[in-house]
DNA sequence: AGAGGCTTCTAAAACGTTTTAGAATTGTGA
DNA sequence: TCACAATTCTAAAACGTTTTAGAAGCCTCT
């Protein structure tokens, strides 16, 4: 066990051809079973462990599946990136494939990194996250017909790739049915500018619940600011709590929003829930935290992982099945934040 | 562009020897200056890209340096990981070098990922997190003689190996000046029982820096409970909280214990930071969401990832360079969570 | 006895790269 | 002219594995 030995070795000890070695490990048939016992047990003895580059060169195969990290800025904090690491790590090892993670260099762009990857051979699938609605990174791997597995969608549903996306438009729903139930008719969404799927599908299923609802009463008072302007995004939250004619209940598009919130209600007087209702969405580890306790959704990132590895190695192992796909019904998570609509009366909506 | 193409492909192309065209890409000086440019054109219009697993064989290394995750339980949030990982891959990619991950699949330990890591020559160099005072994962590493930086250090200081480790002495002597200073005589410590290094040196740091004070009214009172059981947690903060003896600032081992420690205050009825003074350690995204915003320490994870990946390229690249170490002091985060001390006094302490 | 079939094993090629040892060509000095 | 050096290139081996095509030995059936 003190150094790794070869198939050469192995053979040598045996006396035996370096090809049937191989053979036996690899569990052939048509070597006698006595053999493959022999062999095996050589093999642990001289502590064997096969060389993953040999293999590599003529299976043609690295063993390997891509991580593609998103750029980000110098202080951007990603609670996701953990736990979808973890499980992707947890669902790769389990049928043997290792996972790489691939960051882009100075002056790279994601793309570049895909590309390099693609085509230096060090990996035999990848994983994107982070899509936009369109994405030049799924036009260039569909292209080339390189196995990928997408976490979210893109706008065009409809082309051949695989993914896996958590229904913001199921989360979205539930959050205004359980708002309205709860005697909420006048809503704030504070929302973001920035073009992504993640967006319009929330988006997309608040509308359907209130037009399902056909309630007169019912009025949204959208606030949108570009993604990671904090700034904007405080000023616009302001303006929606400030005067009379308030929401009720304000829907945050993911947590960060939803806890921007708490925090001018409550620099601005207003008490969470009992004159404001809050919900978000993701369930980052601040939305526990953070007094009353943020309702919001949860992801279950790390499951997501897991299955994302499933698929990715499927695809990868008969190239040809088609596309894969799975969405994934978010749980609600119910904390501190939302209850009943507060009683007085309120004045009319406007729309930002 | 299209597929990519071999050596033996450029060098047909060029009508020059696979080796001539090797070398030339290498830069090597006995291939004429005229032939490097022709060769280096031609493989750049056939989009040619070295195939890494032909490099591993022959050269013996593979490129790739892994992280070894530490086993979790399945509800484990770590939002130091994804941090780590981003400093890490940005630190790799300067060096040509990519990232790995390692997680250990069900029944294995992970030390049995770290072997199979080393002996399959999957990767070369380690780098090692969540490391125990005694952790037989260093041990085993040291033995081989294999390329590793650890992420924080053992009880062994002695011991030649590498090590990037976060000041946690020099963070809590600087957390128990600046509460000294605003007043507080009678102090509180949040802490764990497990035998972690960043334990012993953040609670020496405290230790010391109360003996330097040599003020006799200087009190501590210490609750200390397993790592991840947040009930006894809990019920030892209450315990230290309640009773008019109780402290007037409290420090936690770390973030997740200090935002207990606000939890109760809030639901004992003491404001913070004018009846208590609450401080932790780490800086997770949840110390700036939590009301009154925890005052804590930062560690500059990414930053971290960075350079230990600097280390540890250099540990590969000539192995007989003596171990490295790197302290670094963490920066001081001024929230709300700290204060003067009240002015009403206060009777005896005890000690858990 | 010969043909055919089965079982068990192996030689050799292939994957793509780097490196070593040396070949071929040209130039230099005596 | 010859010996020698410098420059530029190449053939071949090596890395460790898998796979292909087939060899060797034995058994069975006619």
């Amino acid at each position: 066990m003190r150094r790794r030995s070869t198939l050469k070795e192995v053979a040598a000890a045996l006396d035996l051809s370096v090809a049937t070695v191989s053979r036996a490990l690899g569990g052939y048939e048509d070597i006698a079973v006595e053999t493959r016992r022999r062999v095996a047990e050589k093999a642990r003895e001289l502590g064997y462990v096969p060389n993953m580059a040999g293999r590599m060169l003529v299976s043609g195969r690295s063993g390997f599946v891509g991580l593609v990290l998103p750029i980000r800025g110098p202080n951007f904090v990603d609670s996701f990136l953990g736990q979808f690491v973890t499980g992707l790590g947890e669902g790769l090892v389990a049928k043997g494939v290792d996972l790489m993670i691939a960051t882009a260099s100075a002056g790279q762009s994601e793309l570049d990194v895909l590309k390099h990857l693609v085509h230096s051979g060090r990996a035999d699938g990848v994983v994107l996250t982070r899509i936009a609605e369109e994405d030049e990174r799924v036009r260039f791997l569909m292209e080339r017909r390189f196995p990928f597995v997408v976490h979210g969608r893109l706008s065009d549903e409809e082309a051949p790739y695989s993914w896996l996306d958590t229904s913001g438009e199921a989360a979205f729903r539930q959050a205004f049915e359980c708002l309205y139930g709860l005697g909420h008719r006048h809503f704030g969404l504070v929302t973001i500018s920035d073009r992504m799927t993640f967006r319009r599908h929330r988006e997309a299923g608040l509308e359907a619940a209130i037009a399902e609802a056909a309630d007169p009463q019912v009025e949204l008072w959208v606030a949108r600011s570009p993604r990671f302007d904090d700034d904007s995004h405080r000023a616009a939250i302001r303006e929606m709590l400030s005067g009379e004619d308030r929401p009720t209940a304000v829907i945050g598009l993911f947590d960060e929003l939803a806890l921007l919130v708490l925090h001018e209600a409550q620099s601005m007087g207003l008490a969470v829930p009992q004159d404001l209702s809050v919900t978000g969405f993701d369930n980052v580890p601040a939305a526990g935290f953070s007094p009353p306790g943020l309702t919001t959704f949860d992801q279950a990132t790390r499951e997501s992982g897991r299955e994302i590895a499933g698929m990715l190695t499927a695809l990868i192992e008969d190239g040809k099945d088609g596309p894969l796909s799975s969405l994934k019904v978010p749980r609600f998570i119910e904390r501190g934040s939302h209850g009943p609509a507060p009683q007085s009366g309120r004045p009319r909506i406007r729309q930002i």
